[in-house]
RNA sequence: GGGCGGCUAGCUCAGUUGGGAGAGCGCUAGCUUGACAUGCUAGAGGUCGGCGGUUCGAGCCCGUCGCCGCCCACCA
């Protein structure tokens, strides 16, 4: 076994051969519980980053930790076809080659497109594979597979005849770039730098009078069919029921009253272009305001009843318009102004709200059935804050708009025959069901991304057909996801688990950390921030990262990459390697016998087997409560400083010696951490447990260690004589030996008190002194339990460093102020004050000590 | 505008019923100690963002202010 561990060598077979013995191929007949997770699809937009590295080991540290556990998990992985996100990388590729997908033609572009999937999708699933995710890729899924497009058509069409379907002219949010409506979620706020103009109109028949309203676009006040100030607002009461003139046009607008109107903001006075902007949409409803479609899908003006803007593109068509209105004397103010201004989050063009046909999914029957789910407790959510998310969504939700006109995507599954009738269908219809026409047209648009994401944990199992996996997997028992997508994703998966299976996809979800670059920034490709995990796993093992994911992947705030601490579980790594090979050594030809409480175990293997269950007992805790973070750190603790630092140090002789407790001890201590460890470092575990004696399975297949009782450290004892007896004395050796400049071993030690064979015998091991029980002459200093006399002359300088017994004369006058003050002492619990007054004892008699031996 | 999270050692972060401030890395000093120099040993370093309050006692509870970040939102 090499003296040094290499994450490379170790991590280089085991997969496969896992994967070979079908560690991860789940039954869905099998009789054990069940537990399921569905992978969080990746987007096919490109290749693994950070965070899937910490979606992905979160899972796996649960499919891994239940199947030892005893359940039959399964885990399935899968990818996302991710339509808008994917067409625009696909764009972005032609424009580099100088091309565009329309002179490439739809045919050649589907082409691109499935070699891209193809691809990209080998690409994720080799990196999974790096990063140890027991996945079952024997049922891995694509939003695009045959069956998938063949679910998310019976959910639209399941919609549609429950009537939650409708299509009709809205104003949406229309990116005139992709050329495509987007969903309200799809829309990234920035801030903006404009200008707010007051512009004035006149009012119809009182000559002279003016109204001026402000806005932050003018080219729309071509499309303005109304005027609109708040209805408590004196200072226009008596304009409400005229009519403005419009500039440039010379279209008459009512004035109307109308409570989204805000007093005092600008003028107080709101034009109304319900063709162009959300708010003036739904005032023009509510007062019967024509709407005026000005502007083409591609963000040019459609004006042609004012050919001088007609065709311009916004921007420039603002400037005329502001330049024509000035020379009329009607621009009244033009100040900067900030605000937000919405971008569409693909591709950054700004957005135009514009009214055209779509497809809106009704959002109040199933967000009512969702909040009724929470409140009977349907899913639980961790860290628990993140559910108000979710609630205050779906509170305030308004319809989705699902439809989008992109080539990539399921096509929306409607027909409309030769005479006009609309029918929705899962297969494409022969005959319309209203009329003999047998000639139809299909729906050219395709649906959002996210409403085939949302069938995701139920589509995965074989719905819409009633198969034996999705009887035996749904609902799924786990969810993960960071903060950004949870109304996006995880809340659209729960309204429509409700809705197609009657009971929400998973009954736990964990909304992890962000990992951001090591300045604070956000990792992302297109800025070259990010970080390929393939990277961090070739400098630092796959175990390395996950370990580190694992124990900061549950914070409650973004992480920053830090290549330190993963630097720190490749040692740590390193430290279970070389630990392992020194019980390897010490364990002898002949069989290791179990450890039995009555068996003739010394103290250091009572304390190590008791810190032992303590462990068990912290890391199973860490797992169950979602608190990774405690699990490894009471892993690393009892590993490192436990076990490696005072259990083998001690253990050392004994192993040479043949000592069947010490073997018996340190192999059992051993083989439990690893257990204890696999889900968090699956190869180094498997490696280093394959190198014990012994036939042993893999580990995967091997139960979780259980706290044994047995060798619970009842009332302390251990710890007093351990932790604070004797690692306690051999500190204060070490500190001598430092400030005395001495050699690390030598020097005779007696000590006060009675203590059995084992712990003289470990004192002597881990002090590297002899323990007698007459002092050789020489001058003699003070131990907290006794008297050491090291191979020297008289010291040249204090034993005791000043700054040392300073710091012990505080904390003891800390302690008996503490005492002294009688509301302490009658206010405290009992036990407080007793620990307060054995804490001022052991001060004053160490401080005693050090001072006047 | 509303809501949420964060502000703890030079850096990255723990700190779960309020009761002696922690880890990793970095830093200083010393060690070829027969598992490990990816190591061992001993250390230095913090008014727990500011100010008030509750309490015998506050990093933790309450109030308030200040930064940083995220989500939601129809003031054009």
């Amino acid at each position: 076994m090499p003296s040094a561990y290499d994450s490379q060598a170790v991590e280089a077979g085991w997969y496969a051969r896992w994967e070979a013995a079908g560690l991860f191929r789940a039954d869905a007949a099998s009789g054990k519980p069940h537990y399921s997770i569905a992978v969080p699809p990746p987007n096919v937009t490109g290749e693994l980053h950070l965070g899937h590295a910490t979606n992905g080991t979160i899972q796996d540290v649960w499919a891994r930790y239940r199947r030892m556990t005893g359940y039959e998990v399964l885990w399935l992985p899968g990818t996302d076809h991710a339509a808008i996100a994917t067409q625009n990388v696909i764009e972005k590729q032609l424009e580099r080659e100088g091309t565009t997908k329309e002179e490439l033609g739809r045919e050649a572009f589907a082409e691109r497109v499935e070699s891209w999937y193809a691809s990209v999708g080998d690409t994720i699933i080799g990196q999974f594979k790096q990063l140890g995710a027991s996945l079952d890729h024997s049922r891995t899924r694509f939003t695009m597979d045959p069956a998938y497009v063949r679910a998310v058509r019976t959910a639209f069409v399941r919609y549609h005849q429950r009537g939650l379907l409708y299509r009709g002219p809205r104003i949406v949010n229309w990116c005139p770039r992709c050329m495509s409506a987007i969903s309200d979620l799809e829309v990234d706020w920035q801030e903006h730098e404009d200008t707010l103009y007051q512009l004035a109109y006149d009012v119809e028949g009182e000559p002279g009078a003016e109204v001026v309203i402000a806005t932050v676009r003018p080219e729309t006040i071509l499309a303005d069919t109304g005027v609109a100030v708040h209805p408590d607002d004196e200072r226009y009461r008596a304009l409400v029921g005229r009519y403005a003139r419009l500039p440039l046009v010379g279209r008459r607008l009512p004035i109307v009253a109308d409570p989204a109107v805000t007093p005092d903001f600008g003028t107080g006075v709101l034009k109304v272009t319900p063709g162009h902007d959300i708010v003036d949409w739904e005032i023009g409803e509510r007062h019967g305001l024509p709407v005026i479609n000005g502007m083409h899908l591609d963000g040019r003006l459609n004006v042609p009843e004012t050919p001088a803007y007609d065709g311009l593109p916004a921007l420039e068509a603002r400037a005329r318009v502001i330049a024509d209105l000035e020379r009329e004397g009607r621009v009244h103010a033009a100040t900067p102004y900030r605000h937000e201004v919405g971008h569409c989050d693909r591709c950054g063009t700004v957005l135009e709200p514009l009214v055209s046909e779509q497809w809106f999914l009704r959002m109040g029957e199933l967000a009512r059935m969702s909040l009724d789910s929470s409140a009977r407790g349907g899913v639980r959510w961790h860290p628990e804050r993140h559910e108000r998310t979710y609630l205050d969504w779906l509170r305030g939700i308004r319809d989705w708009c699902v439809s989008r006109q992109l080539w990539l995507g399921h096509r929306i599954p409607v027909y409309t025959c030769a005479n006009g009738h609309l029918s929705a269908a899962v297969e494409a219809p022969a005959v319309c069901p209203e009329c003999p026409s047998n000639r139809f047209t299909e729906d050219p648009d395709v649906l959002d991304t996210w409403f085939s994401s949302a069938l995701w944990p139920f589509a995965t199992l074989g719905w819409p057909d009633d198969t034996p996996d999705l009887r035996a997997f749904y609902p799924t028992s786990l969810n993960t996801t960071a903060r950004d997508i949870i109304n996006l994703w995880v809340t659209r998966m729960i309204f429509s688990g409700l809705e197609f299976m009657e009971e929400p996809p998973f009954a736990d979800v964990i909304i992890h950390a962000t990992i951001q670059t090591s300045d604070g920034r956000r990792m992302s490709k297109s800025l070259g921030t990010g970080v390929d995990p393939r990277e961090v796993i070739a400098a630092y093992g796959a175990d390395a990262l996950r370990a580190w994911v694992a124990q900061v992947g549950m914070s409650s705030q973004d992480v920053r990459f830090d290549e330190s601490r993963i630097e720190g579980f490749k040692r740590f790594a390193n430290k279970l390697w070389n630990a392992t090979r020194l019980v390897r050594g010490g364990l002898g030809a002949e069989p290791v016998p179990r450890v039995e409480p009555d068996a003739e175990l010394e103290l250091m293997d009572r304390w190590i087997m008791a810190r032992l269950q303590a462990t068990v007992a912290a890391v199973t805790a860490g797992i169950e409560g979602y608190a990774f973070q405690s699990a490894i750190s009471a892993l690393y603790e009892f590993a490192w400083h436990d076990l490696c630092d005072w259990y083998l140090e001690a253990a050392k002789s004994r192993l040479r010696d043949g000592d069947p407790a010490a073997r018996a001890v340190s192999l059992h201590v051993l083989d439990v951490l690893l257990r204890l460890l696999h889900p968090f470092m699956p190869f180094v575990t498997e490696e280093l447990w394959h190198r014990l004696p012994g036939e042993r399975d893999f580990l995967l297949r091997t139960a979780w260690p259980e706290s044994d009782r047995r060798f619970d450290d009842a009332g302390g004892t251990l710890a007093a004589e351990v932790e604070r007896h004797l690692q306690g004395t051999v500190e204060e050796l070490r500190q001598y030996r430092k400030t005395l400049r001495l050699a690390p071993r030598g020097g005779h030690v007696l000590i006060h008190r009675a203590h059995d064979a084992s712990w003289r015998r470990a004192l002597a091991d881990l002090g590297a002194v002899e323990v007698v029980t007459e002092l050789p002459p020489g001058p003699q200093l003070g131990l907290a339990e006794g008297f050491v006399v090291f191979p020297m002359r008289a010291p040249a300088e204090p034993p005791v460093p000043a700054q040392r017994l300073a710091q012990l004369d505080a904390d003891l006058e800390r302690a008996d102020s503490k005492l002294a003050n009688p509301e302490f002492v009658a206010r405290a619990p009992a036990a407080v004050v007793e620990k307060e007054r054995a804490r001022a004892a052991e001060l004053r008699s160490r401080i005693a000590r050090m001072r006047g031996h």
